[in-house]
DNA sequence: ACAAGTTGTTTCATGAATTGAAATAAGAGG
DNA sequence: CCTCTTATTTCAATTCATGAAACAACTTGT
């Protein structure tokens, strides 16, 4: 379909947003005579366009982007029950949505996914393009190909074909990947930073994620495990130290995760609801302040661990909002600075961000867009 | 001087060690017709030699391997005081050592340094080829493009041009790089592993240190400062946390590194030798114990950290010898395990390896040498 | 000893990707 | 209307890599 000299075409605008033909002939180092002939298929091909007119001394350029109906990309998150199917565009902008409560018996689950696919495909009407694949966000382990879940706890699979299969039922390729890793691969595409090579994200939930992209890639581990952080040993001496299902005592996850929080708050004879927790720390609850304080304060550690590890250029915490305004985050934001060593002049960009209910299955269909954007090998 | 072509040949052979033209053909996905020209270059050049016959089935194939006369590298450490500089052949070998001591004042330390890389220069006899570069490894952060150094405490430099500087004065092209990411580098290529895309250092000394290649490549960070875990906050809320010089308390480096172990044993009445406190300790010496079990569950828990988080398929630690066959090691080890979730079937190797005199400034010959063989774009 | 089979290496004509230079296009500014 | 500047296209040439066939050098079986 595309070669080699197209995806770097496609990439680019994807990455960076739209641009001349002489633009893209300083990025990609190509002269202008190849992109003039790739820009011109992916013209033809109905991909890109030309989209404006930029006036400056000579000729005007042309800036090339691309078309929101070029193709349309299929995302499924099984994050969580409900299962969350979405429709994007090339832009990530979101066409339709489906919830289905998750199934986890695989055959089952993936012959009612490829239903809804099958019905979601139908209802395009004019303004997306035709399927190109469809991602899949999972919580647990999936193989180097992005074919196989290797194991997956919350959902009892053990070296389950899903690609495979999923792609014989719909006739469409498809790519598997962890959830965090689908969430930030997500935000690297369709979160409208640019081009950032150096990043990590922080999912914070019932459990706790990150994932890492470095040298504009995701690093996934040697064995598909990088970015473990739930069980991070933080308070480790505290003679408060709890038990984690994990087996160790004072994992990050017993004292930070939502769960974790709404557990401490019910234990000490409050609302096991964030929003309220907040309020009562925000008027001096005491016991809602130590909750909330304690949970931001091993966050915080971690994130240091995390920042002076990894060095990222950005980090981007996703957290819910009935806790970002709260004492929570301050803490959280405090503990990371001053464990965090800086050498003047240099500073790490912290982001806050509300996940939205969409976000996995959103990061789900980057993994197909990707795919038809960037070509075979991106990641 | 070489192409693109010639340099993946190189790298190739130097990574994976000698193979055929076939071995190559399959492993870098080229054509035989490629391979062969590309090939009987390098032995014109004098870079390659045809140095095994392997009889199979059919035909035997010729193995190709670096010539070890090709070229010789320089490599200059500024990691303590004295500045050790080596001169190496592409498999590491060192041909020529010298001691110096170390100055602080950048042109004067570049003069004496340079007249080192002269005197060493004109020394070489049969066994070496021509220098073809410089590579120096010092504490500090480094630009991105290997030239300046940004900011070295050790050394008291700010934007020094190193790369620069040392350039005119030798004539040779020169590559500056933080002192644990040149030991990194110079395991890779000089390690003996073959290729590992994805393995970390530890090193143990009077300060902690580690590096990590990731997807093959070294992970500086988007500041230069991944790898940072000496002052990682382990025993923070322990009553016995101890002030750190960078301000905090209970640093990884303020229990773990040897300088603290020393120190620990100085004011516990003890001998401030390592090989002396193991010695007490194997004894059954209680201070003794404390303080090696104390050091090895902290640096066990932070390698754990490290594990979790960039997954590595290979953890190389670089401790003294004396503390190898220590209860330090073992409860390092077994704390590292304990808080390490592992999937069924999936491990990662633990490697302990002893520092050699020489290991910073082979590191450092590793960078030009990296150069010479792989390109321009290696890292 | 010889033929057949297997694998490694080289040769060569071909094709694809990319390029530099020149030509053309489309504006701004006088 | 002319000149200058920048963007884009055209075109012939070059570089790079390739597939197929030839050739080489061994092992194995008879």
């Amino acid at each position: 379909m595309f070669s080699a000299g197209h995806h770097r075409i496609l990439s680019t605008i994807g990455r960076l947003g739209p641009m001349s033909r002489t633009d893209l002939s300083r990025v990609l180092a190509l002269s202008k005579a190849s992109i003039s002939m790739l820009v011109r298929d992916l013209l033809t091909q109905g991909v890109l366009r030309e989209q404006a007119l930029v006036f400056g001394q000579g000729r005007p350029s042309v800036t090339l982007g691309l078309r929101s109906d070029a193709a349309s990309f299929i995302g499924i998150s099984l994050h969580a029950d409900p299962v969350t199917i979405v429709l994007t565009d090339p832009y990530g902008e979101v066409l339709a949505r489906h919830l289905q409560p998750r199934i986890s018996e695989p055959e089952a689950c993936f012959r009612s996914l490829a239903a809804v696919v099958e019905a979601v495909t139908r209802e395009i009407g004019e303004g997306g393009g035709p399927v190109a694949g469809i991602g899949i966000a999972q919580p647990g382990f999936v193989s180097r190909d992005r074919r196989v879940c290797l194991a997956s706890a919350a959902l009892g699979w053990v070296d389950v074909d899903v690609a495979g299969r999923m792609g014989s039922l719909t006739g469409l390729p498809v790519f598997v990947e962890n959830d965090t890793n689908a969430l930030i691969l997500g935000e690297q595409l369709f979160g409208g930073f640019g081009d950032r090579p150096d990043f990590s994200l922080v999912f914070l939930g019932d459990g706790i994620g990150s994932a890492h992209i470095i040298g504009g890639r995701l690093h996934r581990g040697a064995h598909g495990g990088a970015g473990e952080m739930a069980h991070s040993p933080i308070a480790i001496d505290s003679h408060a130290a709890l038990p984690c299902r994990c087996g160790n005592k004072g994992c990050l996850e017993t004292v930070a995760s939502l769960r974790a929080i709404r557990g401490a708050a019910r234990q000490a004879g409050l609302e096991d609801d964030l929003a309220l927790l907040s309020a009562r720390a925000a008027d001096g609850h005491p016991d809602a302040l130590a909750i909330l304080h304690r949970a931001g304060a091993a966050l915080g550690v971690a994130l240091a661990q995390l920042v002076q590890m990894i060095d990222p250029a950005q980090l981007v915490v996703m957290i819910e909002p009935d806790l970002e305004q709260s004492v929570f985050t301050r803490v959280m934001r405090q503990e990371m600075e001053t464990h965090v060593l800086r050498r003047s002049g240099v500073q790490m960009e912290l982001v806050l961000r509300a996940p939205e209910p969409d976000s996995f299955a959103k990061g789900a269909a980057g993994l197909a867009a990707k795919h038809y954007l960037f070509g075979e090998d991106w990641a």
